[in-house]
DNA sequence: ACAAAAGTGTTGGAGATACACCCATGA
DNA sequence: TCATGGGTGTATCTCCAACACTTTTGT
């Protein structure tokens, strides 16, 4: 073979975490904060996905897992790869060069970012605790702004592949919390689908689904007529 | 931030090329000529799919555009990234390191593989030349037997995804000749849905494509009433 | 005339859509 | 008693699946 040289670059691994609240889709994003040395040029932090450069020590789940165990405390069950970032321009600007030098590596190798998304309940994770250097917080995703290097691509994409996947898996199984009244999974659906559905309709749609499970149960301290409680009856499914 | 080793990985992109003619699916392999030095410690030489490692001087679409021109002498227009095979196990066994090794590099770095598809016209590509070092072959897909590494599971995830893609794009557009029969592009449809097709519904539901032209033109030759030949009014589509 | 594949419509059923009113609770 | 969201059924329409015979050509 001749001699030629192999491209030198770095992977990292990104997870957009989505959760549920009060009616909210909400992703967990990490605000890095300023080192005590102060070699910092970057005046507003920006924040940014989960993530962090694969290590030599590590393979890309081990990877995956250890970024998940820093910032959610846990592995969440349900972990989809979604999409490979690869485009030379995604840490263009110098802001972007500072943000990566600061916080990940400096080398000035490219980096090839493959990205998963994941669902979780939020009551069941606590990551609101601020780790060493960073503070992780949930937020709306229709209140995202600018996020560091190309993560705004990366979380419109990771929206648009749970859209995709909304019918094919049970969303509200990984992302509602253990008892949830019809209308949250409604509402969830419809802010994943970003479209208005009817209610009767819905309610025939998913009652054909042999694991959803009504409780003897309602809601307490509501201003109306309660609703009633169902749980997901969790059976384990294969992701590929 | 702390000192931390980097992960020293290489990344290669997989083609899996898919071609149809006298009414079978097939993919483009290629078979290496083992190199006159005679270092080789390969018996019997394994098919691959058409790849190669990233290089330092080039993009991973550039990465992908090189190794097509090799191979198919042009880029087809249709082309979709569907995977990442970044098990650590992918490259175990000592035949594949020898390969590896003979073929790609010498460098016993992990490998993760970046894979796309393609789709091509046979009759506007000539692979059947024989580069140097390595000859290209159409093979029916029912007929492949083993590859080097994991390319026979990246295969199977290729036609797997092929399969998916099937209602969604105009795949036959893309790997049709020019001209073609109705039976031709129904036969081409059962072979990727693997199931059987009713003529009568089959017609009802591909005529719905406002992008199917009619020509005034019959097949010559056959043996039986001659089918009116269609064409694609071809309209760019994007891919993401 | 025969062999071989081309070409062509109709019907029934399942599933999706559209739609409006009464109910239970807390304040 | 009022405000709020909870809960329920039917009629229509669309889409899909099943199904068989006639036509055109070459030999």
């Amino acid at each position: 073979m001749e001699k030629r040289k192999i491209a030198d670059i770095n992977i990292s691994v990104e997870c957009v975490v989505f959760g549920y609240d009060n009616n909210r889709l909400k992703v967990l994003l990490i605000e890095q904060k300023p080192p005590p040395n102060g070699q910092l040029s970057i005046d507003s932090l920006q924040a940014s996905i989960p993530g962090d450069l694969m290590l030599a020590s590590e393979s890309i789940d081990q990877c995956l897992h250890r970024i998940l165990k820093e910032y959610l405390g846990a592995a969440p069950e349900f972990l989809k790869q979604f999409h490979v970032f690869a485009n030379p321009s995604r840490m263009k600007g110098l802001i972007d060069k500072d943000w990566h030098r600061q916080f990940r590596s400096h080398h000035d190798k490219p980096v090839i970012a493959l990205t998963w998304y994941a669902l979780v309940q939020m009551n069941n994770f606590n990551p609101e605790i601020e780790s060493v250097g960073a503070k992780a917080i949930w937020l709306d995703i229709a209140k995202v702004e600018d996020l560091v290097l190309d993560h705004n691509l990366i979380l419109k994409k990771a929206i648009s592949e749970l859209r995709e996947d909304l019918l094919h898996y049970d969303i509200g199984l990984e992302i509602l919390p253990d008892k949830f009244t019809l209308s949250q999974l409604q509402n969830l659906y419809e802010i994943i689908a970003d479209e208005q559905l009817d209610k009767r309709n819905f309610r025939k749609m998913i009652k054909k689904m042999d694991n959803l499970i009504a409780l003897n149960e309602k809601q307490q301290g509501v201003l109306h007529k309660p609703a009633q409680l169902f749980r997901y009856n969790k059976v384990k499914k294969e992701l590929m």
